[in-house]
DNA sequence: AAAAAAC
């Protein structure tokens, strides 16, 4: 394939791209930045972890030049259905815009307007918005969007899941008509279909693979299990996760644990830090700040376990997340699909456990439908315990039982825990290296390739 | 039996 300096992209960008260690665009970017650069709409069909946030990000940088933003007229516009992924783009317009003078706002809830208004008043290059935080600044007239020349609306099929179509079609008439439209989303639902027959004109259709439909490079599993006692379910699903996890050792070195519920999600990051593991929650009901120090540390490698509702289940990027468990089988099998993405990224092998009690087996039905295939049945790790007339006590580990001091001990032989902060910065967690671009550059990764100049770029 | 997103 081409190299980035074949695609017409700005000088500056292409040396920040370098700086950030990249070579060769993925499918999407190459296909998607010509027409972007030669100002038409593009409909892009593809998930995360297939380069896509880069593909609008640069040839955007690229457009933008460096005509001046005026105060309250943003001249372009990236709408995101969550915070985390508003963000996300944002880290990602920083490392390639570094060597312009660009500016962002991240319009995002859950934080004050004060410093968004301050900025939006100086005036911005480029808006980076979640649709509700959006429209309320515009409702407050702080914001005027007649000045937006290239609007983006990523993770489309998202945003509808959630109802923010309705939102999306009114940004679309507050900009003006004559504006260049980048439009992506993960599939081609009838109502997405309707939207851009509506919004886009003549728009470039590019489509790559399904990034994780149910990748080669992710091994799944199952464990088909029932409680002793109805009233031990919670408690003995807590123990058998905490044994699959122990049974994958130390090829286990980071991993999501999907929840249905936010309540669960709590109540299970609770139980594994009580446990001894080194694990946090996250979910909606949490406020914004803790969400994103939770995020960035489970990004750096000091949190190993992330225990999360369906908000981490779509487009947040961690290159390197080795497991994803899924506590609860996920009621919609597409979340299935989603939550399983999260792994195996960039090419790196990953590999996807799943609880399922009796109860959800009707929906572990739906998600082997949807694939298209069966997920191997794996033997539970406490064999016999479960429906053992011994209950919670048979399940018990060693760890388990072991007293504080010795807990600590064994988290040194198997890396559970955190291995001492700089340890973890020499030798980071990573395989094969991987030329291309992810959605998704995560500081640590910027910092290794200042710090040791051989080493190769992910 | 749910989650997310504006206040």
């Amino acid at each position: 394939m081409s190299s980035f300096a074949d695609l017409g992209l700005d000088p500056k960008v292409l040396s920040a791209i370098a700086a950030a260690g990249y070579e060769k665009p993925t499918p999407i970017q190459a296909g998607a930045i010509p027409p972007a650069l030669a100002g038409r709409d593009v409909l892009g069909i593809a998930q995360t972890g297939t380069g896509k946030t880069a593909g609008f990000v640069l040839p955007m940088i690229t457009l933008l030049g460096r005509g001046r933003a005026r105060a309250r007229m943003p001249r372009s516009l990236v709408l995101a259905p969550t915070r985390e992924l508003a963000a996300q783009v944002a880290e990602n317009f920083d490392i390639y815009a570094r060597n312009t003078r660009l500016t962002k706002a991240l319009l995002i809830g859950g934080v004050s307007f004060k410093e968004q208004d301050a900025l939006i008043d100086k005036g911005v290059d480029v808006l980076i918005a979640t649709p509700g935080r959006l429209l309320d600044h515009f409702e407050r007239g702080k914001l005027l969007l007649t000045g937006v020349q290239i609007m983006v609306v990523d993770e489309a099929d998202r945003m509808l899941d959630m109802g923010f179509i309705p939102d999306i079609e009114r940004i679309f008439q507050l900009t003006p008509f004559t504006r260049q439209t980048l439009f992506f989303s993960a599939t081609m639902a009838p109502e997405i279909e309707r939207i851009t027959n509506t919004f886009l004109s003549a728009p470039e259709k590019i489509e790559v693979a399904r990034a994780a439909t149910t990748g080669e490079n992710i091994t799944q599993g199952v464990v088909l299990y029932t409680a002793s006692r109805k009233d031990r379910q919670a408690k003995e699903k807590r123990a058998l996760l905490r044994s699959l996890i122990d049974r994958e050792g130390a090829s286990c070195t980071n991993a999501i644990i999907f929840c249905n519920r936010k309540t669960e999600v709590d109540i299970v990051a609770k139980s594994l830090c009580k446990h001894g593991y080194n694990a946090a929650p996250i979910h909606g009901d949490l406020d914004q700040s803790q969400r994103m120090r939770t995020l960035d540390s489970f990004r750096e490698g000091k949190l190993q376990f992330l225990c999360a509702s369906d908000v981490a289940a779509r487009g947040l990027d961690v290159p390197s997340v080795s497991h994803v468990f899924n506590y609860d089988v996920p009621s919609h099998a597409e979340d299935y699909v989603h939550r399983i993405g999260r792994t195996g990224r960039a090419g790196r092998k990953g590999k996807a456990l799943m609880i399922c009690v009796p109860h959800d087996q009707k929906w572990l039905a739906d998600i082997e439908k949807l694939i298209g295939n069966e997920i191997p049945r794996l033997e539970s790790p406490l064999t016999g315990a479960p429906q053992s007339e011994k209950g919670p006590k048979s399940v018990r580990t060693d760890e388990a039982r072991m007293p504080p001091r010795k807990r600590e001990e064994k988290r040194d032989s198997a890396p559970r825990t955190d291995p001492p902060q700089e340890k973890r910065s020499r030798a980071p967690r990573r395989e094969a290296p991987v030329v291309g671009m992810g959605d998704h550059v995560p500081a640590f990764l910027l910092r290794s390739f200042r710090t040791a100049a051989g080493e190769t770029a992910e």
